[in-house]
RNA sequence: GCCCCGAUGGUGUAGUGGCCUAUCAUGCAGCCCUGUCGAGGCUGCGACCCGGGUUCAAAUCCCGGUCGGGGCGCCA
């Protein structure tokens, strides 16, 4: 639940839930209107108990017939759950629940007694899914219905969980001199090639949703503005069905100049060691939440460990080794896979970097030395990823800055450096050298929630067969 | 794009050719109970994804479709 300690008041509401049931000894005969969804309604005659639950808390209100009137005490009575209701009454210490012989008392909690009432909004019944209902609901149908899905105390956890981390990741990019901007979405040709881009019509012309601020923002880096980050929406046409990719998602996306692909990895590792650090401070209930719902479901749970400064380094050619050691089929120059992975993050769990890929995997903007060769001979770059067990959550690296060697690596991929001259161009007058790197938000916070899907942390996932709601 | 699996009340499930007029939970409706609080007790409501086929008989077996789940590929 939200703190709400400083909220003001409301045309529907004078106080937050929160702000009475925290505060219920010292408001203790105070008049207050708090509006909130019916949790649950229990009558019994003369009296009522509604419980009412709003963004900050919960609180049960107290009807009496002879203390109200009638017409509003019988429509409350029969309100059906999740119907927005709003109570007047005087704030008042509960009557203790009893307890068993021998167990603790609880501590005293407040309630409203209620003079007035009115129903804002009736709910229909029955719900297509449950808010309270310990009957687990398939996500498919959760995501049908994500409106009534997000009432649910640990998936509303989950997504202030996601508002923390981007706040705290801002926070931390900021004190280390980058500044936010906003590229474009329509784009007139392919960020980088390879993934398949949704093509939309421009008017008179076709264009295309991008699928990477990955030029945009080596331009802004390139026209001075030195360290920027864009936290913003990425589309890709890709036909993939798994747990972590979706064909719209946010991505975290950062450049600076004068840094090479070790000075990103820095930010990144400081930049985490930092969000993980705050959630563990400021955040512990969220995740109490969360835990909550998961001993339910019979789930371990998941707890906040930050990570040590610094994160592992496992260079490409080292993580080949590892794969073979462990049995896995591999040559230098293939792609480490899922199940490769899982070897590695047998040896490395938690965060850790996979620097130094062969320039033939990595795009045409990724920095290389001729001098750095793989132990077979082929050609190495300054790309690195960022896993966390079996998952990807970054892809980065130092930048090529030299726009003769980045013009031959488009030729190289089979790519026109003409069709990339509003990109190349920003290379002609003075380039700095510069690196960056782009994070999955929801990747990152699969890691932090426990979520076994991407859909369980993104609030409307796109995927390839759902565009609704 | 490839491989495997699944679809039963609003929701989650039991079910393995005849015991199915289909189980249980939750939900919903109603009744009982004047302080409940995971409320409780009683009564009731509500379902076999669609289209073909096999069979005396299909929720159950076969084929096709639709939708969903898992794994892989690709990526963040």
């Amino acid at each position: 639940m939200r703190d709400s300690a400083s909220w003001e008041p409301t045309s529907y509401r004078t106080h937050t839930i929160g702000q009475v049931s925290e505060n219920g000894a010292s408001m203790a005969g105070s008049e207050v209107t708090i509006a909130g969804y019916a949790e649950t309604v229990r009558g019994r005659g003369a009296i009522c108990f509604l419980m009412l639950r709003d963004g900050t808390g919960h609180i049960q209100a107290f009807l009496k017939r002879d203390n109200m009137d009638e017409g509003s005490f019988e429509s409350i009575q029969s309100a059906s759950r999740e119907s927005t209701i709003q109570v007047t009454g005087t704030v008042a210490q509960k009557r203790p629940p009893k307890v068993a012989e021998g167990e603790p008392v609880p501590p005293p909690e407040y309630e409203v007694n209620v003079s007035s009432g009115t129903i804002l909004a009736e709910a229909a019944a029955p719900l297509p899914v449950g808010v309270t209902d310990d009957v687990q609901v398939g996500l498919d149908v959760r995501l049908d219905n994500r409106h009534l899905d997000l009432r649910r105390a640990h998936v509303n956890a989950m997504f202030q969980l996601r508002s923390k981390v981007l706040q705290y990741g801002r926070d931390h990019l900021i004190k280390e001199g980058f500044q936010e901007i906003n590229s474009p979405k329509i784009i007139a040709a392919a960020a980088e090639g390879g993934t398949n881009l949704f093509p939309m019509k421009y008017f008179e012309t076709e264009a295309y949703l991008s699928q990477s601020p990955q030029l945009y923002k080596q331009l802004a880096v390139l026209g001075g503005l030195e360290r920027v980050f864009e936290i913003g929406p990425a589309f890709r046409a890709e036909k993939h069905d798994t747990y972590r990719h979706l064909n719209e998602f946010i991505s975290f996306d950062i450049e600076g100049a004068w840094m090479d692909d070790e000075d990103v990895m820095g930010v990144q590792e400081r930049m985490i060691h930092h969000i993980w650090t705050e959630v563990s401070n400021n955040d512990q209930d969220l995740m109490d939440v969360i835990n909550e719902y998961r001993a339910t479901q019979g789930q371990d749970a998941v707890t906040v460990d930050v990570p040590s400064l610094p994160f592992p380094r496992i260079p490409y050619c080292d993580a080949i080794e590892i794969v073979k050691d462990g049995g896995g089929e591999i040559e230098w120059g293939d792609d480490i896979e899922s199940h490769h992975c899982d070897l590695i993050a047998a040896k490395y769990p938690g965060f850790h970097f996979l620097p130094r890929w062969p320039m033939a995997m990595k795009p045409f903007y990724i920095h290389h030395k001729e001098e750095e060769k793989g132990t077979t001979g082929g050609q190495l770059s300054r790309g690195f990823d960022l896993n966390y067990g079996r998952d990807e959550m970054t892809s980065g690296g130092a930048r090529e800055h030299r726009v003769d060697v980045l013009e031959q690596n488009l030729r190289n991929m089979g790519l026109e450096p003409e069709d990339f001259a509003f990109y190349t161009d920003g290379f002609r007058y003075g380039a700095p050298p510069h690196a960056g790197w782009g994070l999955g938000v929801a990747r990152l916070l699969m890691v932090l929630t426990g979520a076994g899907n991407v859909r369980e942390v993104v609030l409307f996932p796109r995927d390839r067969s759902r565009v609704t709601p």
